[in-house]
DNA sequence: CGGGTTATTGATGGTGTTCAAGGGGTGTGG
DNA sequence: CCACACCCCTTGAACACCATCAATAACCCG
């Protein structure tokens, strides 16, 4: 792991003589940022922005990291500018579910009462800006089209979880793994655009926990997928050799 | 099944003179709705109710009937006022997970595009108001606090989705009915208030595709929960006889 | 090179599925 | 009123998929 606390990525090229070096609680400047277009900031004007800038919080994360665990209070709300992170829920016994994975672009803290419900860690060095809660709200309440926009992220981020729920609940292990990979790789793409080969920032594990299945099912998948040339091992992820025979372990 | 079309329990009492008895279209009275304190309308002034009734339409339904199909276009919304709607995603080969069941107070059509991607039956005779989505959309852009309120739903729809992606990817088949029995009576408590005996409109098989398990295993379980005296078989439900052993089953 | 973590692979086993048969309720028609 | 069909549910037996257990391999930094 890198140890040099690198803003990589970041939405925020420091303007001010005040440079702000800091792992956290950087001055944002939105019109710079990566994922304007497509985070919960996309489709405001340019005074919500202001608005939102002047409350946001610029802050770093080291990879495995925690922003925050599950029960803690909702003291903030979180924009991902780069990197990934994890979403997931313990149980007592040690069994784990991940809820699910934030890349850039994506909001956490949208399912949430006054503490949450599920605990979020880095994989990789991780970017947000970070939202007060109370003020947040409070913005939301006086700024309509960002309560708008925030209910098209939740409703889009409802559907989704519906389908997730038919993974979980009614698919074989090969099947969710496809799925998985598919829709990972429709993720990214809007982030990064298309590419043959699918980045895979997390590990078998929580790849795993996120199916419902256990690692060595992952992997002997994996394995099978590699063998019949569907998929290619790269470093850091699989190169999707045969989209259509991908596609096609995926009834629907 | 009764063949009279009976508009029970409705949230409206035909005051005009000009009396609707067909089985659909009749206009709505909101001051009067039984689920006016915890629908989508709740926390709405009077203006706004005022909006929303009137582009409500009434309307009623038998018990296994469709209100939509998944791929349908979303022509309306709806907000249920009696009975019991079951939604779900069927695949391809047969295989059906059921995403939840709607009772009053509940709202259709939040992860919606402008199709839906799941199909809703009634269980039971059902009555909703439903909603013309363009005019919804239109209203909900107009009058923020509808927008809020919705939005608030569906962050708690999103929320009990997350828990249950837990369910299905981590649990065993007795800690999912477990969790279907506390979650389903916590949910009719806030429209009945609280009862030993739970009503189950849904059937064995609905409770099956609904846990991501096979009938035959939900049935075993019911019995087995039955032959220890933690349930007790009642018409049409369940009677809870052990509060404690029910909710130990279900380590978080 | 060495220690720890993560991934792979094989052998065995268990939970839940599948297949099969029968029970119980309800509505219908003789 | 009973016979019958139909649907849903229950129960038993065999099986399959995936989990568990175990050992080894690959990897990554130290």
């Amino acid at each position: 792991m890198t140890m040099n606390v690198s803003v990589q990525l970041n939405s925020v090229e420091q303007r001010a003589p005040s440079a702000c070096t800091s792992a956290t609680g950087c001055p944002v400047v939105c019109a710079q940022c990566r994922v304007r277009l497509f985070a919960v900031c996309a489709a405001l004007d340019d005074e919500e922005i202001g608005d939102l800038e002047r409350i946001a919080e610029q802050q770093s994360f080291q990879a495995k990291q925690t922003l925050f665990m599950s029960g803690d209070a909702a003291a903030a709300v979180y924009s991902i500018t780069a990197g990934t992170v994890r979403l997931q829920r313990d149980l007592s016994d040690g069994r784990r579910q991940v809820i699910g994975f934030a890349i850039p672009g994506d909001f956490i803290g949208l399912a949430m009462e006054d503490s949450f419900s599920f605990s979020a860690d880095t994989l990789t060095d991780v970017s947000v800006c970070a939202f007060d809660r109370a003020r947040f709200t409070d913005l939301m309440s006086k700024r309509p089209p960002l309560m708008g926009r925030l209910h098209q992220v939740a409703s889009h981020e409802l559907g989704f979880a519906q389908e997730h729920m038919v993974i979980l609940g009614r698919r074989r292990a090969e099947e969710r793994v496809a799925a998985f990979l598919i829709r990972w790789r429709e993720r990214l793409e809007k982030v990064s655009g298309r590419s043959a080969t699918i980045q895979l920032p997390m590990g078998r594990q929580d790849i795993a926990d996120y199916l419902g299945l256990t690692i060595e099912t992952v992997s002997r998948i994996f394995a099978r997928l590699m063998r019949e040339r569907i998929l290619l091992d790269v470093p850091q992820g699989v190169r999707v050799l045969d989209d259509q025979r991908l596609l096609a372990l995926l009834p629907d």
